[in-house]
DNA sequence: CATCCAATTGAAAACGGATTTCAATTTAAT
DNA sequence: ATTAAATTGAAATCCGTTTTCAATTGGATG
């Protein structure tokens, strides 16, 4: 049932902003979790259209900046033009290895390459916010 | 001026693919790689107008396609909504750091972390034909 | 040099995803 | 129930990218 700790980080970010708990925001929040991978507005969209025939591609595509605002979401840009979002993992980062042949993503987390980062950054005089770290190739299936 | 090997790669390319060299092109191509930084569409078109009035928005985002499929420059994305193209360096590969307040760019080279790329896309059953690593963060001057 | 065909150009239109507008509706506090 | 403020969805708008098309240009040929 998606994460229960999300929801409430979601509710616990609408009462702080003073937003309101819609129909629409819940069916939208429960469907964006439980497909978790890299959804694109339009893609949700038209799931959620299938059992919610009125609901309004608008309304996808605020709720989703309202998600990625509150933090239980993260936007993602893969290069075929649109943004994707994926359920952010609270306090865990990943980076993504994406197939060239079949669209396939997978995600991977390699703490050496993170702390190389730093020490590249530091070199710079630079301290990281975020980064984006993107391997595209092609799996083994596609082989 | 540029570099020659460079403007060769680009003729021999022309030669091959039966394009026709222009006065259009040569302008482009000299301030292209004269400025070498990571220019936008308009960025560039906008230089470029300041002495050549009459050329044409498209004719300098065809350009830069050609550029791109010819090998001498490459395509990015940093998140601000438009491509930028830079003058790729033939053999050398090379990553971005981004400070967020300013918008500097920085390139950076690190053998380690494409080794450890190598090795976390072999552990997925990925073969890896290019990645994208960007840094973003706050340069020095801007704390 | 004159001629011709294909490539190129530039202005304007079209495109596509993201975002905003606005009147109607819904929420939730009173 | 009443009311003010937030939300919704359809449609319009935005903005960078890409294409269209008539006019121009390159360069091969006679």
């Amino acid at each position: 049932m998606g994460s229960a700790k999300t929801k409430d980080k979601f509710r616990a970010f609408m009462l702080d902003k003073g937003l309101k708990s819609t129909r629409q925001r819940e069916v939208i929040l429960e469907e964006f979790l439980s497909v978790g991978s890299h959804l694109s507005t339009e893609e949700l969209y038209l799931r959620l259209r299938r059992k919610n025939p009125r609901i309004g591609y608008a309304t996808v595509h605020r709720t989703l900046k309202l998600f990625a605002e509150c933090g239980i979401a993260e936007q993602r840009h893969f290069g075929d033009g649109q943004a994707r979002y994926e359920a952010s993992d609270l306090d865990e980062h990943h980076d993504h290895l994406i197939c060239t042949s079949c669209g396939k993503i997978v995600e991977f987390e390699d703490p050496r390459i993170e702390q190389l980062q730093e020490k590249v950054a530091r070199q710079h005089g630079f301290s990281i916010e975020r980064h984006r770290l993107e391997l595209y190739g092609c799996c083994e299936s596609c082989r």
